[in-house]
DNA sequence: CTGTTAGCGCCTTCAG
DNA sequence: CTGAAGGCGCTAACAG
């Protein structure tokens, strides 16, 4: 009911709760906060008048006054449907929430323009901060918000053409473990099914790839890599050619969750003992019926993670930066090799 | 570097703009926004200064002044990284995003304190709307704000003791079927794996399971019955009792993919051939090895859906509600049986 | 075409 | 202990 106005949103205002508690709406603000300065009798008043009211402060109006921040994060991804994100956006907001900070989606579909634009947006909108899984490696609009003084983590790719803290996963490290672990159980002829070239993990991940295999004195194929699959159908259709290659691969290595997946429909269709090796762990994946082995590395903490060094940027503890701005930091989250076996499970 | 002033967040404003350029914060709130009138010389000269000072208009007190709404939609869940809710999230985001409206997470953890918190701090941060998919049925928070004029909308479950929008699934007339399926095939001890018995979802579910049973003239023997699972490790639990009685189950009802899952492991582990059905399909159903059937719906379509209805009480169109409110509106999203069978699988 | 006035909801500062 | 004035950043409404 509470009889509301028509200017805002029909919500009553501080003021309203003042005139039907006779005080000025000053009185009623203090009241309200919890202020200490105010007479038992007047505090009940006003309390009454708020309850009766059913007034709710307006956050808004109240950061805009006090020059505080919105206490709103942005939180920019391609895909949350992807486990990998709704996984990555949950740590971020498990670390954030007890900062009273909440987490704005912007979900970019994988589309440049449309991300450009949900940052601006985001700048506009006066978020505190933004953790961002940027798509490609242009990353000008990112640039102009820690610019125009917008705290900047990225997660799992680092910054480009200006400085930001990250969190990085060891794509390296774990993508060319992953391939040595092949190579030690005999494959010769190993494919690779990645994500984009323009996508930095996509490279990295490659990079731990191809150097394994040069390490091991072997031949860097072109016919055997196939980049660019950003969905599990385009991912088995790649899979699928490489299987249908004159040398076929005896093993497959596949640079993410997505990539994994669709390599392994291509595999199980083609009743073949292709092994199969992937980037990022994932639920079921010990379920498949085949051998598989990933690069695991804990994604919940990697937006954790991203997620405190943003905190730390918003609300600096100790002495206000003696003059220099602190100097961005780069986070490096491990990765492990799990084997899972149809007959169970065993890491190594 | 735009010198920036203390007071905020260090972010120039208008009249900053305005000084820069040599007119008043009208002129330039007016070339900024587009309006055409305007010189295009000093439309130039505004243009010139805002880019240098990277100048970006203040979406909260723009819609504070404007006594518009912030833009900004609550999302509230139980857990993001169960797909369930990603899949949602990303449908509800989909549908708001051309309306230039955001998404905020308001995570719950499955806790009723947490979820009456966020509630309540949406409220404050004046959110012009809430897709909700509250954990419990005590729903007097959602209430609350609906009180308050905040358009709420339940997505997956009815509005308890208030009237609200809502999209449903065919709960009961899902579970049924897969039941009858089930009997059909001559089961005739068949588990029941639910989410607690203070979830919407899982009593209907259960509703339509028994419904099923009795209709065949079988009895509902409640030692079949497991309810009170969150998680894929207690519903292996859950699981590995059932089929460990004494006159075991043929087959099992899960009542949501996380029951299903941690049931699928159970079955697995016990080395049974127990028949498998479940409701919510997920990615991978169709690759564990074993026959499996789900109750399947559009769970991107539960959140667009929603997101609709919630948009059609923001922005109405047509006439400004005669006298009365629009009365609430209650969509049911169907389902489909699918069975996946190892054996049966195809290419892609 | 441009500027002035006024105020969205709230709170800091300074009087009473 | 309480109230009045002023303003955060922005923009309708009215001047000029």
């Amino acid at each position: 009911m509470a009889d509301a106005r028509a200017a805002n949103g029909g919500k009553p205002t501080l003021r309203d709760v003042a005139e039907l508690a006779g005080v000025s709406s000053m009185t009623a603000s203090r009241v309200l906060r919890g202020d200490p300065r105010a007479t038992a009798a007047t505090r009940k008043r006003v309390q009454a008048a708020a309850d009766e009211l059913g007034y709710m402060p307006n956050h808004m109006a109240r950061s805009l006054r006090l020059g505080e921040g919105t206490g709103l994060i942005g939180l920019l991804v391609t895909n949350l449907a992807n486990p990998f994100y709704s996984q990555l956006a949950l740590g971020v907001d498990s670390v954030l929430a007890p900062h009273g900070l909440k987490t704005v989606i912007a979900n970019t579909k994988q589309d440049p323009v449309t991300e450009r634009e949900l940052v601006a947006d985001l700048v506009a909108r006066r978020v505190d901060g933004v953790v961002a899984v940027p798509a490609s490696t242009d990353q000008r609009h990112l640039a102009a918000a820690a610019e125009g003084g917008v705290p900047v983590v990225l997660a799992s790719r680092p910054p480009e053409g200006f400085e930001a803290d990250c969190v990085l996963v060891d794509d390296f490290g774990g993508a060319r473990r992953a391939t040595e672990d092949l190579l030690a159980q005999g494959h010769r002829t190993i494919g690779f099914v990645g994500s984009p070239q323009t996508v930095y993990t996509g490279t990295q991940r490659l990079k731990g790839f191809t150097d394994a295999l040069e390490a091991a004195g072997l031949p860097v194929d072109d016919r055997y890599v196939r980049q660019g699959q950003k969905t599990t159908g385009e991912a088995t259709l790649a899979a699928r050619e490489l299987l249908a290659l004159p040398d076929p691969p005896t093993a497959l290595f596949c640079s993410n969750n997505r990539n994994t997946i669709g390599a392994y429909h291509a595999v199980r269709a083609a009743g073949r003992s292709t092994a199969l090796t992937g980037f990022d762990d994932f639920e079921l994946a010990d379920a498949l019926g085949l051998p598989l082995t990933v690069v695991a590395y804990d994604t919940d903490q990697l937006g954790r993670r991203a997620a405190e060094l943003l905190v730390s940027r918003i609300r600096p503890t100790g002495q206000p930066s003696p003059g220099e701005p602190r100097p961005p930091r780069r986070i490096t989250v491990p990765t492990s090799l799990i084997t899972y076996n149809p007959a169970g499970r065993q890491a190594l």
